[in-house]
RNA sequence: GGCGAAUUAGCUCAGUGGUUAGAGCAGCGGAAUCAUAAUCCGUUGGUCCGGGGUUCAAAUCCCUGAUUCGCCA
């Protein structure tokens, strides 16, 4: 086989936030990829890095007293810990806050300018007076021009859906300082994706060469439209001052827009690597050099516009190679619905191992549920527990259970050796004359990871249905057939041996363990070609294996319940975070400010939680979220300011059970003093309000714990 | 509003013109007792979203409606 030249990357997650399931389902099915590759001996580089630049980081550095350095720098620790957790193996890791990733963005910026790709125009922009910063959309808030709901971005509205220019919005507020924005322009450069070098150029790319995947290619194809149309805008890829980024060489004041130097990120890791390893980057970037060496950039959908467009329209006319192919994926849904913080299924990578969950239970699920499409996936949290169960523990892992007793009790872990091996090579030829172990080959390499994991499962099932017949567990009565459980159990051990083979890139920890079990060297991946039979695959004959030791547990359900239980938010009626990585561009899949830190139970136990009747519910004159509330707690009343008036009406309050806070500080507001708060369930949209209520029969004053 | 995708068993999903629509899980009945209750055999279960059309033949192709989800305006 030819030794394939590989380069891999993983979309760079941005420096604030924490990396949660929905990523993983990226950089795990990334990695089962390119440790498939490895493992049939291709080379293979799998780069990354925190994108780390532009005003979000930059505010909440600020927020945070601390410099931007500083906060991405602790943010690629968790990140890369939350890797590591999950057994990602990136080559390098590294940061677009590098000088690798400046060279290559001012090269590139250089080269387009040259080129005459780079325009000058002057744009009219809000800008907070206040905090003397040109404010990005997201930053801009005020009532929807079309129906009037509060408290929206400045470029959709959440409440109606439609989308406008924030200089739209009225009542428009600085999302930093509360100030009223003004109108102020200022120059901007763009990249004139308008120019047929880019858009004619992108019309061919996209189409040909199996660059992108159908789905994709049609969808940039709506974004281009024909000849001559000229849908594409040119992009603006300039940040005034303040912006934490890379400052343009030649434009005092003006920085590249985080986006630009975004996907040159993986030039400047992948830079970073072939410096410390003395690999030539040449051979995979320059266009002359890299005609045998391939480039995949794996993606989330929602970033599909940013890679098959604008990144090939940049390389090409810089003068470097294009990818060979983005793979694009769909998101991540929880029990069928999008994530969430309220259900507390906006589960972080690092809850997930803190509550001592097996990564690789996760790493399993997601292959079986995988395909090569943009289809969402779905984490149904209970198919996860049977599936796991069921497939992992049941199917696969039992075999080694179930057959390792006898080898290592009654043949001191010897497997069968001579003639009784050439006889059960015979056996295994016959039984699995049917398998195509290429299927599962092609399967891998499209990224059709479910159908690779349909194929290794019934493997397991002819595996545990052979073992079934054969007895062992008969055969040890008798001590005149101890060659013949001998030989039964050789059998079940090397079909585990082919199976752990085949399961090594999804659960690359295990496969480790089951090397030291099996007393082997790393196990290869099941390569056959045509001619040869299924038993090639085997260990060889006389192997000697060491005490089966449990290589997994199963899920219990109490487990994923703690986990749900550990990511619900406590939800206080508080705005969405303007600074959420959602707001960042569509950088993240689903993307929410962070969830909290963990607390102790003796943490939680602090807030003494009460059911409360209202027994009075008024509105306040002047206010525009509150309602008062007089609740009754058993022995005494309180009165509560709460933010529930987007969603409720006083009439329909009076007289029901709900939960409050009765030792949260009293706070002054403009209104009167708050005794308290009551809980209410939503995610930020006006209108969207959940009050909490008890079950029946539950009474005032009762502690909720 | 425009464009696109999806809708198949209780659940999660295969199945893109060719017997009687499948798998895993769950359920039910049995067997087995080597295995951290893990296995095996059998079995129940479907208006393939609704309606219309093309065809000798449709889950599959076309039209239409519904619902859901994206993207765009």
């Amino acid at each position: 086989m030819n030794k394939r030249k590989i380069l891999v990357t993983s979309a760079l997650p941005y420096a604030n936030g924490s990396i949660h399931l929905g990523h993983l389902v990226e950089y795990i099915q990334t990695d089962m990829w390119v440790r498939f590759q490895k493992m049939r001996g291709h080379s293979v580089f799998y780069v990354c890095a925190d994108d780390t630049h532009g005003t979000p980081i930059m505010l909440r550095a600020e927020k945070e007293g601390i410099s931007p350095e500083t906060l991405i720098a602790r943010v690629h620790d968790e990140h890369l810990s939350d890797f590591t957790g999950f057994y990602i193996r990136f080559d390098n890791y590294y940061s677009t806050h590098s000088p690798e990733t400046r060279q290559f963005s001012e090269d590139i910026y250089t080269r387009l300018k040259n080129a005459g790709l780079i325009a000058v125009r002057g744009i009219e922009q809000l800008y907070d007076p206040v905090k003397q910063m040109f404010l990005p959309d997201r930053f801009v808030k005020g009532e929807c021009p079309k129906c009037g709901a509060k408290d929206q971005y400045g470029d959709s509205c959440e409440a109606c859906g439609a989308a406008y220019a924030p200089t739209e919005l009225k009542n428009p507020y600085s999302a930093v300082s509360g100030a009223e924005p003004v109108k102020k322009s200022s120059e901007h450069y763009f990249f004139s994706l308008s120019d047929a070098r880019c858009s004619d150029f992108l019309r061919a790319w996209t189409r040909e060469g199996d660059h992108l995947q159908p789905e994709a290619a049609n969808k940039m194809h709506e974004w281009l439209g024909e000849a001559g149309e000229n849908k594409l805008s040119d992009w603006d890829i300039s940040r005034d001052a303040p912006y934490f980024g890379f400052e343009i060489p030649d434009a005092r004041g003006k920085y590249f827009y985080v986006w630009l130097d975004a996907p040159i990120g993986y030039m400047g890791s992948f830079k970073n690597l072939c410096e410390r390893e003395n690999i030539s980057f040449d051979a995979f970037w320059q266009p002359g050099l890299s005609s045998d060496t391939e480039l995949y950039h794996f993606i989330g959908k929602d970033i599909l516009y940013f890679h098959a467009l604008f990144w090939p329209a940049m390389l090409k006319n810089a003068g470097y190679r294009t990818p060979t192919k983005i793979f694009a994926h769909g998101f991540l849904t929880v029990n069928g619905e999008k994530m969430s913080k309220s259900r507390g299924t906006f589960i972080t990578a690092e809850s997930y191992l803190k509550q001592g969950l097996n990564p690789e239970w996760l790493r399993y699920y997601y292959a079986a549920k995988l395909n090569s499409t943009l289809e969402d996936i779905d984490l149904n949290l209970e198919d996860f527990v049977a599936r796991v169960n069921s497939d992992l523990v049941g199917k696969f892992i039992n075999i080694a259970s179930r057959c390792a007793g006898f080898i290592t009790k009654r043949f001191n872990g010897q497997l069968v050796d001579g003639e009784q091996y050439q006889h059960l090579r015979a056996i295994v030829d016959k039984r699995f004359a049917m398998w195509r172990p290429d299927q599962i080959d092609h399967a891998f390499e499209q990224r059709e990871f479910a159908a690779a994991v349909r194929q290794i499962m019934k493997f397991a099932d002819e595996a545990n249905e052979a073992i079934h017949e054969l007895a062992p567990w008969e055969i040890a009565k008798d001590p005149q057939r101890e060659n013949e459980l001998q030989s039964a159990c050789t059998l079940g051990i090397q079909l585990f041996y082919v199976l752990s083979c085949y399961l090594k890139p999804i659960l690359p920890e295990t496969a480790r363990r089951i090397e030291h079990f099996l007393n082997c060297e790393s196990l290869p991946w099941p390569a056959l070609t045509d001619d040869q039979p299924v038993s090639n695959l085997l260990l060889p004959a006389g192997h000697a294996i060491n005490p089966y030791q449990h290589l997994m547990t199963r899920i219990e359900a109490k487990q994923i319940d703690a986990l749900v239980a550990a990511n619900v938010q406590s939800l206080t009626p508080s705005a969405v975070q303007a600074d959420s990585p959602a707001r960042h561009g569509q950088k993240q899949q689903h993307g929410i400010a962070p969830i909290a830190d963990m607390i102790s139970i003796d943490d939680f136990s602090k807030i003494d939680l009460r059911i409360a009747r209202i027994a009075k519910a008024e509105h306040v004159a002047g206010a525009e979220k509150l309602l008062k509330l007089t609740l009754d707690i058993g022995n005494e009343l309180r009165t509560v300011f709460a933010g529930i008036k987007s969603a409720y009406d006083p009439e329909q309050l009076e007289g029901r059970l709900t939960v409050m806070v009765a030792n949260l500080a009293p706070r002054q507001m403009k209104f009167g003093l708050s005794e308290g708060m009551v809980l209410a369930a939503g995610d930020g949209n006006p209108g969207e309000l959940f009050l909490l209520s008890p079950d029946t029969g539950a009474q005032p004053g009762m502690r909720v714990k």
